[in-house]
DNA sequence: CCATATACCGTATATAATTCGGTGCAAATA
DNA sequence: TATTTGCACCGAATTATATACGGTATATGG
């Protein structure tokens, strides 16, 4: 989002990880109030904010959007295991995970299954066609166990930044 | 973050999938070039938005911080069973994984475990540190099984919107 | 047919972002 | 030590944006 081109960061500062925390806490924060509350002036502090969103440390801004209100209630963990045949397998499932819009997550682990994926349905219907129909066919596919969650303890996927 | 009352929204329509869409994408783009984008004036694009989020369907908003960039380049998944012996152990274990920053989500699952909890940290020696000191030692925790992220497929956490 | 509510618009005002010249300080250099 | 250079910062000016407000069109229900 911001073309980030791995500059040389020296060093983040004290200051830096307020801005850093402050604006994971709230993206919408404005310059100034965020100014203030680092105790900088309006410009020093928006010269920061724009190093941290060069040099990649801030990634972008999003809006958190709230599923169940767009009647995506259901939530599930996938694990996924792949054929042991093709070396290219991987690079193939991975592109299809990419243009599914209803996977959150993908990541490859290390364990007795090689990707977990997290997905976000409507319903149990729509889970058993996601799973059925896109899923299942995605390349090198073997194996999946699905788990579905009952209850979000937490899920605010804020970084633990100290200071 | 907005004081979300429930209240009984009617409906959701094409504009504001819209809205929610681009602020899912770009948290801070500006209300002016929000308004152009769906073809409103300012001023009700602004008065959508404001509802949007006192009906709690936008959420929050927030920076995206790289964890890598701050010395988090571990990520794990673990799969935790409790015990079966207190009925409340749940509400505890509940409580001390909300209060653990290291952990960015937890979720109760239909299953052979009963949570999944994604964390991240430093590197292999933290994890290590995380998993004896804290996890295992949590109320009621009986067994884990941890799966080491090796590569990020897919990690946006957009939720899909349709129109 | 009229009253009411809603969503919208454009304008005006209040806030905020951003640019710019200048200052002080610290580290490197002579 | 004196000098230069590069930063990070500040405050003021400019530009842009958010927000409040009055007014209009349209749909709905009495």
């Amino acid at each position: 989002m911001f073309n980030a081109e791995e500059p040389v960061r020296i060093t983040i500062d004290r200051i830096d990880r307020k801005i850093l925390k402050l604006l994971q806490d709230d993206g919408r924060l404005s310059n100034v109030a965020l100014a203030q509350r680092v105790g900088l002036s309006a410009s020093a502090c928006n010269e920061r904010v724009r190093k941290l969103e060069q040099e990649g440390v801030i990634e972008s801004y999003h809006a958190r959007i709230n599923p169940s209100k767009l009647g995506a209630n259901l939530m599930v963990f996938v694990e996924i295991t792949l054929t042991r045949t093709s070396s290219d397998s991987f690079a193939e499932f991975s592109d299809a995970v990419r243009k599914t819009p209803e996977i959150l997550e993908c990541h490859l682990v290390a364990g007795d299954f090689d990707f977990l994926i997290k997905a976000r349905v409507p319903d149990m219907p729509s889970y058993r066609k996601l799973l059925g129909e896109t899923l299942l066919t995605m390349p090198g596919v073997n194996e999946s166990r699905t788990y579905v969650v009952m209850e979000e303890v937490k899920n605010d996927n804020k970084v633990l930044i100290k200071g």
